[in-house]
DNA sequence: ATGTCCACTAGGAGTGGA
């Protein structure tokens, strides 16, 4: 079983690109963020046409979610409860059958923009009310995973300069500390289950060469319980997939994929 | 630390967001 996140930054603009992506990886699951379109506008049979049931939350001009499943999807909910007013963020749904199925969320977290500005309080307390949303239902021993553009830098090995970006915006204490909070609630960082010292990146800025230069952050994450944890294979940052593809552009985020058993 | 890209409005570039 494959699953996978990735923020492709405009639906309308990734599609072609989205489609070499899951013919060449063939993922079971797959969380999208940053789709920048309404729901009616989602375009359900082209995903129908490679397998997929996509469910959507969606809006005009930014934000915007959906999970993507070959395998039965059951859409549980749309939404941070209380957070509504701050975009189309999040999206739920129990996806495979029985002993093997998982409930996955997918998650397009606040920018913030810059520690100044009004949205770095508004982000902080959208993660306060994640960390309650999640204690609701996140236990160690049921198959839960939270994926997606988190839009915080966990430690100084996800960033390309620490001290140089230590206190701005994705690098603050406060910020780490929500995250932190999110993950107590029972959830473990897949990739660093797998690569405890790797210094690996899931995002590299459009301008500036920072794909080349090597200037990336490690932002996009899939969280798993120890159910998830225990089944376990193997977790890959898809950055081929950064790059330039038939003269399609890419996203600014590569996906990450997670093989479990 | 900037050499980009996306969507919107509008009917061609400019703006805001990341």
């Amino acid at each position: 079983m494959q699953l996978a996140t990735w923020n492709i930054n405009g639906l309308r603009a990734r599609l072609d690109y989205i489609k070499l992506w899951l013919a060449e990886r063939e993922p079971d699951v797959v969380g999208f963020q940053e789709l920048k379109m309404e729901d009616d506008k989602f375009p359900h049979d082209e995903f129908e046409a490679l397998g997929y049931t996509c469910v959507t939350h969606g809006q005009k001009s930014w934000n915007g979610v959906a999970i993507l499943s070959r395998l039965p999807i059951e859409h549980i909910e749309s939404g941070l409860p209380g957070q509504e007013e701050f975009g189309a963020r999040l999206i739920r749904a129990r996806v495979g059958e029985g002993d093997a199925s998982v409930d996955f969320t997918t998650l397009y977290c606040p920018n913030g923009k810059s520690v100044e500005h009004d949205d770095f309080p508004r982000k902080l307390a959208w993660f306060d009310a994640l960390r309650d949303w999640a204690k609701g239902f996140v236990d160690p021993a049921h198959p839960a995973i939270l994926c997606g553009d988190f839009n915080i830098v966990p430690t100084a090995l996800d960033t390309w300069d620490e001290e140089a970006h230590a206190g701005s915006i994705f690098h603050t204490v406060e910020e780490r500390a929500r995250l932190a909070a999110v993950v107590d609630t029972g959830l473990r960082d897949l990739f660093r289950e797998r690569e405890p010292d790797t210094r690996a990146f899931s995002w590299w800025d459009y301008r500036g060469g920072a794909f080349h230069r090597k200037h990336g952050l490690r932002i996009d994450f899939l969280l798993g319980t120890d159910a998830v944890v225990s089944r376990l294979r193997e977790v890959e940052i898809d950055r081929d997939f950064r790059k330039k593809k038939d003269g399609l552009t890419a996203s600014d985020h590569a996906p990450v994929i997670a093989t479990l058993d």
